[in-house]
DNA sequence: AATGAATGAGCCTTCATTCAT
DNA sequence: TATGAATGAAGGCTCATTCAT
């Protein structure tokens, strides 16, 4: 995943899977757009802010993008397309329910390192997008919830977690916990490593309970 | 509400400060823009949309408060003195750690049930506001995380919880499983009772861990 | 003429002519729309400022006038009115044309004393007045004009003054001369007597010219 | 025209400096601002009048200065700078006292034949101005009265004007009586050659008074 | 690949005014 | 004599978007 921690970058040829534009200046400007979007949101954020952040002028976006909104679409499904592969995979692979937990919740906070941006927006500006893309996005979403659910189920199953733990909404307690992380990460000086460190520790402990003393 | 500038409006418009208010009128208009600032956010909101919801002209608005940006002051305000107040509470009274958390918690949820338009602006929407009125609420929200960080320390030194949780990251964690929940709760046909339960379990476990065994 | 240096006046009752209305409140709420006017132009007033100035509401203030136009036609009369009455006293007078015109700078700066604003007013804001009322004070006016000009001519015909004076435009010159004062006094620390007596000089001499050593 | 706010605006808007301007879009923008505040006062114009004026439609203003109130600084401005440029030239000449104070009269006169519009804003409307800009075109009306006086002075030292003539005050006086002009000029049919010769022969004489006859 | 010029739609806000009390 | 509540009309300004170049 290229890197759009500097406002400017160079090569690195961003690996854009869908439509989003072959060229490279495409993903400049996607990443100043998820920049404003995510510092102001989706509806204080001015395509002017936008072009400022390029050095180019406010109508030059339009060859880029056809509308603030489509723009706003893109950065959401960057923001949130690579989660669901990567938990995909994870769930799908070997191990105890708690080790793909951990793994889980590893993978879900890794993209705050450098695509925090497309996080935030696709996190807290997707509930403005018109209907057909909100429900585009939302599949993708659902996607991540219904496969760490799956394994939650599986984890009490086999005995590895409480009885008594509901799978969906443990799910969103964790989902909760790990994407309000974006809402501080950068503002706090912890590490992302200490902070999945220990938000692995709590999944586990929550999810587990009691009983966990024998793992 | 705060006077306006000394050279404008004498009228002396209704005040409304904690609680219901005196009058009746203002926490009417009061609720509107709350329900209207949760829906469409503060930028994507129009006073218009506030009027509309009231069945008065957009104008009239502006006898209750001076500007759009007080209105949502005066929601997020509303919608985190009651938390603040009712977590010290809990935190100076008496009872386990664990008991505590877990009336943190279920106190954390409640307001979700009558003001969760409050809740969702104070969560979203608060970040908007002008740098002053920021710091005046900012002043609340961390006092919540001081209370619950220190009633997290304490049950690692009474032994309650395990000894490698880190109070800081553990109360923001908590907290960002708990603020989750006004994401979607009314959505989900789940009540308040069963996430309340559900989510108190998933904290004590959290925090005591396997050694909660022997409670 | 009442004195209305102050905000809040006390007795004296004002000798209202026309129609302002007889009541000692409504000499007050003149005087406070005077001020406003004063200081920030007709349209650049508005009707908060002058029931700040009274300490009453803004609704209120229609009690004593119909309209915001109202009070600035009302103003604007008292403005000019003794202006023209005074003139033509001193016209119709004995004595030289220039002992005359000494005099009408006299009275003519007189009521900067202590009817500043409403002179200010008169003179800068009668411009706005809808064409009705602009015809109505216009005539006073023209009155003092031709009044000055009368004794202009006269002085010139009299052989006292310069024959090459155009009375018109030396009555033109002459009032802007002495209307100008009503923009920067009360800044200047000059005092009216001081002023008074250096623009009779100015004005006598302007006239008289190069004869008037004889005088 | 000052630059917006860094984060507004990049688009580099016609920049109109002294003089014509070098775009000539933006002069007649400037004339029409010109034209709007001088005929209904900078409160009591519309931006909507300007752009009826231009035959554009009013957002289209903005393409040109930033604000209503940055419109009025640069009217008044382009109301101003000239005069003083020209006073400061004449005064600085060689010649008799009188000479350039007729000099000056006329030079202050000419404006009204072309630049009408701009000189009656800047007259009475600049009191409008935010503190700032206010300050900013003050000092390039002191200077003018400043010129005025140093050349009255002079007269005076020099034997030319009477002894007891006030420069400070004599320069207030010149100054409204050729002021006010521009509240009259175009109204009355008599030519700017005509007011000029009537203004000059009256300065002087007022000036210079008994003691010009051997002029 | 980009921009200068312009615009339509809409937004927040102000303000004089009304009216029942 | 005054006011609380409300409003209609408008005004300045912003902003996404268009289009010829």
């Amino acid at each position: 995943m290229p890197d759009r921690a500097a406002t400017q970058q160079t090569n690195k040829a961003p690996v854009r899977r869908k439509g989003a534009g072959r060229h490279r200046r495409s993903g400049e400007i996607l990443d100043a757009a998820a920049r404003v979007f995510a510092q102001h949101g989706y509806h204080g954020a001015t395509t002017q802010q936008i072009a400022d952040l390029l050095g180019i002028r406010q109508a030059s976006l339009y060859y880029y993008f056809p509308s603030k909104e489509v723009a706003l679409e893109l950065v959401c499904m960057q923001g949130v397309e690579d989660f669901h592969e990567r938990a995909r995979a994870i769930a799908s692979g070997t191990g105890s329910a708690a080790e793909k937990i951990a793994a889980l919740v590893r993978a879900h906070l890794m993209p705050l390192l450098d695509t925090a941006d497309y996080v935030r927006v696709f996190l807290n500006e997707r509930q403005y997008l018109p209907h057909a893309s909100r429900r585009r996005i939302a599949k993708w979403s659902r996607g991540i919830e219904r496969v760490i659910a799956a394994v939650i189920k599986d984890g009490v199953r086999r005995g590895e977690f409480r009885p008594d733990v509901d799978p969906r909404l443990a799910t969103l307690a964790l989902l909760g916990m790990l994407n309000a992380v974006s809402a501080w990460y950068g503002k706090e000086s912890t590490s992302l490593e200490r902070i999945s460190a220990e938000y692995v520790g709590l999944a586990i402990s929550a999810l587990a309970g009691p009983k966990a003393r024998g793992r």
